[in-house]
DNA sequence: TTAAGTGCAAAGGGTTTGCACGGTC
DNA sequence: GACCGTGCAAACCCTTTGCACTTAA
């Protein structure tokens, strides 16, 4: 996850005091190239620090959301997950087999959604697209042994 | 809300008992004109029959919705909302002001949907599109009859 | 020095579930 | 008469919060 700057000034930018247990936090969200949750999040701190609490970790997303650094999704039913909120706009493909996110933007489907929103006499807030998929089955040739049956 | 068939139907067509609880929990859901959660449900309902519990009707909302009745949509981060999902697929508009949803559909974003993930190589299972909208200063309202697509 | 941050445990909201009783088929 | 459905309360999961203690600035 890249932010802007680093650990430090992203917290004296936003009058955040820099403790033990924020830059462990803050550290593990930038090494992260996932999604993460805050219970997987709170798994990886601990790793470095045992003490740090589950509500540090809670406190801290909801400190940087607010503070516009990161940014909150719910994917289907599961825990908000989060990305960095430093970067350009985009929606999400979700894997279903195994979670994993990946990252689109289409400036076709913004355009439309602004005009859609206009027609119903409305302006947008904001949005989310995501779109839950599956692996297509690669058209493969049969391996020798699975021919002529 | 609008069903394929009457009540009766509807249970005997899915294995399903026809009691009391579940009887009124469904006329309320096909008199809803909007998008119900649980709760305001439950409400609606023991205003008929102050006996029903609200474990009833998220039982029966859950059954219906894994019976293919019922859609379920979870807006920004509140409670589970549902409606019928006999109807045409169709994606939202919500008005943070008064929580309201508006339908709409948009051929042009799923076709662009179908594109994005088959280039990725995925195919898809569902999506869904959720636009926050709040009403334009000087709205010009859609005619009800105008369509998206 | 002192307000902000922390750990802990308890509480919160929405939803599900175990149990014994009651009602439909 | 089976067995599904129900009411009730407790449990559940994710998240927030009250409190007393600690720590950065």
């Amino acid at each position: 996850m890249r932010f802007k700057s680093d650990i430090a000034t992203l917290c004296r930018d936003h009058g955040l005091r820099l403790t033990g247990p924020r830059r462990i936090i803050m550290k593990a969200l930038a090494e992260s190239i996932d999604h993460p949750d805050a219970v997987e999040l709170h798994r990886r701190v601990t790793k470095i620090d045992p003490g740090i609490a589950i509500a540090t970790v809670y406190r801290t997303l909801r400190l940087l959301e607010e503070k516009g650094v990161l940014e909150r999704h719910v994917f289907g039913d599961g825990p908000a997950r989060f990305e960095s909120a430093e970067q350009e706009h985009h929606d999400h493909l979700i894997d279903m087999d195994t979670g994993d996110v990946i990252e689109f933007r289409s400036d076709e489907i913004e355009r439309l959604q602004e005009e859609i929103a206009r027609r119903h006499g409305f302006e947008i807030v904001s949005h989310r697209l995501e779109i839950y998929v599956r692996p297509l089955r690669q058209p493969r040739r049969a391996p020798r042994d699975e021919r002529d049956r």
